[in-house]
DNA sequence: GACCCGCTTTTGTCTATACAAATAGATACA
DNA sequence: TGTATCTATTTGTATAGACAAAAGCGGGTC
């Protein structure tokens, strides 16, 4: 026994996957749907809801609702911190601190990251291993002006990338993924051969449109990759949390 | 002025990124948030359902709501066809196929796909050029089971990403990004130098739990990157569609 | 033509109420 | 002690009604 609400959200969703309903076609109004199911307008009014919020549909008062354009392959890709990831998959991470020093922002990284030049910086580079065997090199910029309490601290016992997930909210984030070769001393830290291509994952974070921090990571292609699944009528994440829980 | 649902939303979600209420944490019960905010529980109900929604918590019935675990990055690629992607972003894109033929599935493949080997397939190898430069060579594996009319198409009007999307619903699809060396034969048709650094996009699309195409995508390194944002409380997408639109 | 005004349609939000489903915890019983 | 049953609590779903906000549309005026 589904909801109705539920019966609503999937017939709709399936003419729009199947192409009955193509993009830009004009979906039933609400008070046709409530005729259709027999429903009030609040039950319909969740399905629609339902499906506008995951993009599927654009809805205009007025005017109504409408098969989204681009019903792409929208992927969504869990990019975890490092040391969590190896964790969760019962591996062993390790890591050591490369460099770690303050300087002031030079004119050509400020502008790529939108931020004033000689902003007081903590830069901070740092080789991670997965069972024993190095997985990533971590170039890492953090905002002091963001961020005062990592200019004391020595990223010696938590990595930097889970140090900054505990100390810092965030409110946006922006990653690319690209493909480079592997400059000689990117290979040497990485166990590759020059030359080998690398994934390099680059995450910029902001609070409130300040940066709080920008890092590169740099996986050795035949160690690494990205994943990610799309279910389009994919409820939300389910059974992540215990039968009892602390408060 | 923002609706009541909407700030309640905004408010624990808030805290939850802020870790302030860290993953496991109990959200008070519905009906104190209808005493904190003075509203009645069907708006409550509202805020939490579309944050059980986007997998920040986790509801259970007689137990409570709690914040999930792993509210990592989360991050949603639009991963697009390619000519439908030159076309949005205004630059000319051409492609030619070549290689067009029709086998039997060989094991290996076969495993790989979990499909059974000996099955009919059409495969495709295609070279795509954006502004005149090879930009993405396709190799593409369609099963003629699911799509037989693929058997009669030529592909030489209507590229087969493209064609497919059109013609074939599909339930499921799969992602995956790596980085590889470019061999001998894909630097020369990208009109690059061998052994250099490739993203590649693999891509494998069910439509209910049999493949319906299996593709990888080989773009240079130098001129290709994925990108995505996230923002925690983004609405679904919007602006996509016209003023008008027809019925 | 351009501009403004008001009408109408559609979606957005909210309320108060009701009952159903799940289930932790208490209670009764073997 | 273990087990079945009851009870209370919390979330899930649905309803009918109300008003607000956005925006297309037509009419009027200049």
């Amino acid at each position: 026994m589904v909801s109705i609400h539920r019966r609503i959200f999937e017939d709709i969703e399936a003419r729009i996957m199947s192409r009955a309903w193509p993009p830009g076609h004009r979906i039933p109004f609400e008070h046709e749907l409530v005729q259709e199911y027999q429903c009030s307008r609040m039950t319909v009014n969740k399905a629609l809801s339902a499906l506008a919020a995951r993009g599927m549909i654009i809805r205009r008062r007025k005017v109504g609702s409408f098969v989204a354009a681009r019903q792409i392959d929208r992927t969504v890709m869990d990019i975890q911190d490092i040391s969590t990831e190896a964790e969760l998959a019962g591996h062993d991470h390790s890591y050591r601190i490369l460099m770690r020093k303050i300087e002031a922002l030079d004119a050509a990284t400020a502008t790529q990251l939108g931020e004033p030049t000689g902003a007081e910086i903590l830069r901070l580079h740092c080789l991670h291993a997965v069972d024993g065997k190095p997985n990533a090199l971590e170039r890492r910029i953090i905002m002091l002006a963001m961020v005062p309490s990592a200019r004391t601290e020595s990223f010696a016992s938590v990595p930097p990338g889970k140090w900054l997930l505990d100390m810092v909210p965030w409110s946006k984030a922006r990653h690319v993924i690209r493909a480079v070769s592997a400059d000689a001393a990117t290979a040497r830290l990485l166990e590759t051969e020059r030359g080998e291509a690398c994934l390099t994952l680059v995450r910029q974070t902001w609070q409130n449109s300040r940066t709080v921090t920008y890092v590169e990571i740099i996986h050795p292609g035949d160690r690494f990759q990205f994943a990610g699944d799309f279910h389009p009528s994919e409820k939300g994440a389910m059974d992540q949390l215990p039968r009892r829980s602390a408060s």
